[in-house]
DNA sequence: CTGTAATCCTGCGAGC
DNA sequence: TGCTCGCAGGATTACA
């Protein structure tokens, strides 16, 4: 479900919460998560502060710091998957179904991890290092500081279509089949061109769609389609501002042609036959 | 290298 | 009302 938009506005309204926060104790459900929860990790994160906040592709990262301070501290990595959601609550706040990791902070208020789908998970690291490297290493650049020329040289060079290019999470990190289908939209190119047949201008005008649409997403706190909260508990505001996502057969919002979907890269893909091309 | 399908899950809306 | 079917914001793997 969540793509960057949702993910940001979650850490974004995280952060003041946790920030300086003791972990007093975790609690978790035996439901199998996507990366495994164990818990032996319980005893390690029971008493870390929570230093900061940070948010890399879809990914959360919450750094922690330990009693005696480190040059490779702890961190907790979340992913929510399709339906993930992570949120601050009172313990009064009654626990809905398929909550499945529980912090408990020292001033009360609960963190919790609920994934219906059981697509995300939450894992703890040791050390900061092991997961730094690794994520830079299979993740491409942030939507919003896309360099131009890499990002020309990435389509240019590929014979894939440009749906499959956008979800390739080593192309870019964060972009999903939402904003995906948004950002063709905008650029007026079809999602099923190939990256090879663009011109450097075309390039240039997808970039700069993704980085308006991923941008106008997070201002409005991300799109609600069904699951999706943010982490103090509120719903997104763009899929009301969506152009082509989820219209199929509606009217494109420029020139009223029918809003066409077809399936690229095994996903839904929206796009307006007569716009882009 | 590319594309496709299956897989991990639960829940919901459409259609009968 | 109740049933089955297909589909869902993600990501990985196997296979053609």
């Amino acid at each position: 479900m969540p793509e960057l938009p949702e993910v940001e506005t979650v850490v974004r309204d995280l952060r003041p919460a946790l920030l300086g926060r003791t972990v007093l104790d975790v609690q978790y459900s035996r439901k199998k998560l996507r990366h495994p929860w164990q818990p032996r990790w319980n005893a390690q994160i029971r008493g870390l502060h929570i230093t900061d906040l940070r948010r890399r592709g879809k990914w959360i990262l919450v750094d922690c710091a330990g009693p005696t301070p480190s040059a490779d501290p702890p961190l907790v990595r979340v992913h929510l998957g399709m339906t993930g959601q992570f949120t601050v609550a009172t313990p009064h706040t009654p626990r809905p179904d398929h909550v499945h990791v529980i912090f408990q902070l020292d001033h009360g208020d609960e963190l919790r991890f609920r994934d219906p789908r059981r697509f995300g998970g939450v894992t703890f690291f040791a050390h900061r290092s092991e997961v730094e490297a690794a994520m830079n290493a299979e993740l491409g650049p942030e939507p919003l500081e896309i360099p131009v020329e890499y990002f020309r040289h990435s389509l240019r060079t590929s014979r894939r279509n440009l749906k499959a290019i956008l979800l390739d999470q080593k192309t870019l990190a964060g972009v999903g089949n939402i904003y995906a289908d948004e950002a063709c939209f905008r650029a007026r190119l079809h999602p099923g061109r190939r990256g090879h047949s663009l011109t450097p201008q075309e390039c240039d005008r997808l970039r700069q769609a993704i980085e308006t649409v991923i941008r106008r997403a997070i201002a409005s706190r991300g799109s609600t389609i069904r699951d999706y909260i943010g982490g103090s508990g509120l719903r997104g505001q763009f899929q009301n501002e969506l152009a082509v996502y989820g219209r199929t057969g509606e009217p494109c919002r420029v020139c009223q042609t029918p809003i066409a979907c077809q399936r690229l890269a095994g996903r839904s893909s929206h796009f307006c036959p007569n716009c882009q091309r």
